[in-house]
DNA sequence: TGCACAAACGATTGCGCTTACGCGTTACGC
DNA sequence: GCGTAACGCGTAAGCGCAATCGTTTGTGCA
């Protein structure tokens, strides 16, 4: 096979232009010190060959990758991949980031990280030196993962933390989880519910514990106790069975369940029909991250939806910036807001307590 | 910003083993002519290093880019994203790609193109120029495009088109779409139902007469009549509730339908329930794709498997080739198969005909 | 022992682009 | 009217790597 070369480079350009490589450089990068009639004639000597500058050799000279890297936990995404995991994670990003860096001319690349892995530094490290990204997006739980953002952050790569408030370098977006919980919790105190569990998520993800507190602090301005009403599962189905059941099998049983991922609130369904609960009558049930699976359940889910790709997209802008000035410390919170559905619904019998 | 270098090059690595530039590429790509004992001198100091060659740079050389490139619709691609499409082709060219361009030390990109756009062709070229892959992926509806093809062929990049049988350059990959589609006709025949409806996809995609030849086929095999039992949609859920009612609302309504993607599967049920028929004792339903969202619906949806996954790792590892040899000219069948669960039953009352 | 020939490695070149720098031109001050 | 500065453009260097060619060393055979 035949050395395949770039069809049409900077040098056609400036030859049919009649101008240097410089003066066309100057126009692709939109440079200062170019006059317009000149940048004129050489925009159209660009059109007129098509030509589109190559990444390769941008990256090679210095400059920019315009590449913008998306890190995902290699097992948490083959389980979203399976259908197993609750959040679209891949899908959302791909959704926010890959559009967003269209606009700006940036390529977004999904790669994949064992975050427990006891050599993360070194995949990722081969990972930035082969690709050399540009901006680099974290999602959970690598955003909590201060081995990958003290890395980023000492090879001075510009990182966004996606739904982590721990302190640390780095861009900050979180989804506001505490409000969202709290929005919740609200919503079904609002039906008239007074026993209204959690099922959290695990505690080494920190918008687990943002998601307890929205519901703690609901519960209690509304006078209520929160003991022995918050069980925690891994966002997973199997986990969410366990949880709701210890909320659901015995007499004192909740009215209503707010769980921290649609596969936990699909479990919930499921122990609820088990035992000859009805949904919404004898059990109210809010999901969270309103993937599309929520739409087609018996019957369909009122769920927070997560604004994943609004935050990936709100990141990637602030990633690419206009120019290169420095990233907010402070974290930036995207506002979710809540699906009505038919899973909930006033109590059937109002607990007297 | 200071300008970021290559933290640790090939030159790094050359002065560390006390050889020249040109043994560690030898090296690195497994070149000939290297003794066992200077190629492990080399490799030692690679990995003392953690030395990771920069594809762009490699790119440059002339070489190649280690970078395979999946086109995906645009307009498909966010319909899937928001929930609203059948497939999830993403999620499957990801899972069955990225792993196995990782295995060879590969990276997979997703890009989105119009199919319909009139300038498809400079979309391409731009996207093309830009990246330079060393594959292309076309998934359903560019797999059909002889525009697309057209432009690949030309340039000389090895593709291969999924799901498509159509005549044309290019590697063909496709799930034996007649098959399946026969599989699912006979599973029914063999529950005894006799009046099997198909709701077929639309005409622009191969796939869809492919899966109507292996019903009609199944059909005529066990003497059955196949008019007006096939309706078309566009894989989507609101064309499968037209179909679908078509089917059903009628006196002389069958008692099966194979459905060619969950959503319209989905709209099958939706439509059933407001006739007040019941799935499975009145209708059964077997679906195409066997996406995650069918495990969850009332009943769980006896669905044929669409090995997407599969079938990627196969066109991955076809197109990158220890070496370039010549990329098959006749299709690749890569088998479905069934998922049994609670849709599908023998019919209620044996039709007498 | 001599020669041909292959294997093993090194030196050089260039991929396409940006950055650094240099030179000529125009604008503006006193 | 001359100096300085800013602008507008060109020239040259080099990014990290693989391809090409050149040089040395080893091997087989007569």
């Amino acid at each position: 096979m035949a050395r395949r070369r770039q069809a049409v480079t900077i040098k056609h350009v400036a030859a049919d232009a009649g101008v240097s490589l410089q003066t066309v450089s100057r126009v692709i990068n939109n440079g200062p010190n170019v006059r317009p009639e000149m940048k004129e004639r050489v925009q159209a000597s660009i059109d007129k060959l098509g030509y589109v500058p190559s990444i390769a050799a941008q990256r090679m000279s210095g400059s920019r990758s315009y590449l913008i890297l998306a890190l995902n936990d290699r097992d948490k995404t083959i389980a979203e991949w399976r259908g197993r995991s609750g959040t679209d994670w891949v899908d959302q990003m791909l959704l926010g980031g890959m559009l967003t860096c269209a606009e700006y001319g940036y390529r977004m690349m999904v790669e994949l990280v064992d975050t427990h892995s006891d050599h993360v530094e070194r995949e990722l490290s081969a990972t930035i030196a082969a690709l050399q990204p540009d901006g680099v997006i974290l999602t959970p739980p690598h955003s909590e993962n201060p081995l990958i953002s003290g890395f980023l952050a000492k090879k001075n790569i510009p990182f966004a933390r996606i739904g982590s408030l721990e302190p640390g370098p780095g861009l900050r977006l979180t989804m506001d989880d505490e409000h969202s919980a709290g929005m919740a919790t609200e919503h079904l105190l609002g039906l008239g519910h007074t026993r209204i569990g959690l099922i959290a998520g695990p505690e080494e993800y920190s918008l687990s514990g943002w998601r307890i507190e929205g519901w703690t602090n609901a519960m209690k301005a509304a006078g209520l106790a929160v003991d022995g009403l918050c069980e925690r599962g891994d966002f997973g189905f199997e986990s969410g069975l366990q949880a709701a059941r210890k909320l659901l099998d015995r007499e004192d049983r909740v009215t209503a369940i707010v769980a921290s991922s649609d596969q936990m609130a699909l479990a919930t369904l499921e122990v609820a029909s088990d035992l000859g609960l009805a949904v919404p009558d004898d059990l109210s049930v809010v999901s969270f991250d309103n993937t599309p699976v929520v739409r087609f359940t018996h019957p369909p889910l009122t769920a927070v939806d997560q604004p994943v790709a609004e935050t990936i997209s709100q990141a990637v802008k602030l990633l690419i910036g206009p120019d290169r000035k420095p990233l907010p410390t402070e974290p930036i919170n995207v506002a979710g807001k809540m699906v009505m559905r038919s899973s909930t619904a006033p109590p059937r019998v109002r607990s007297l307590d």
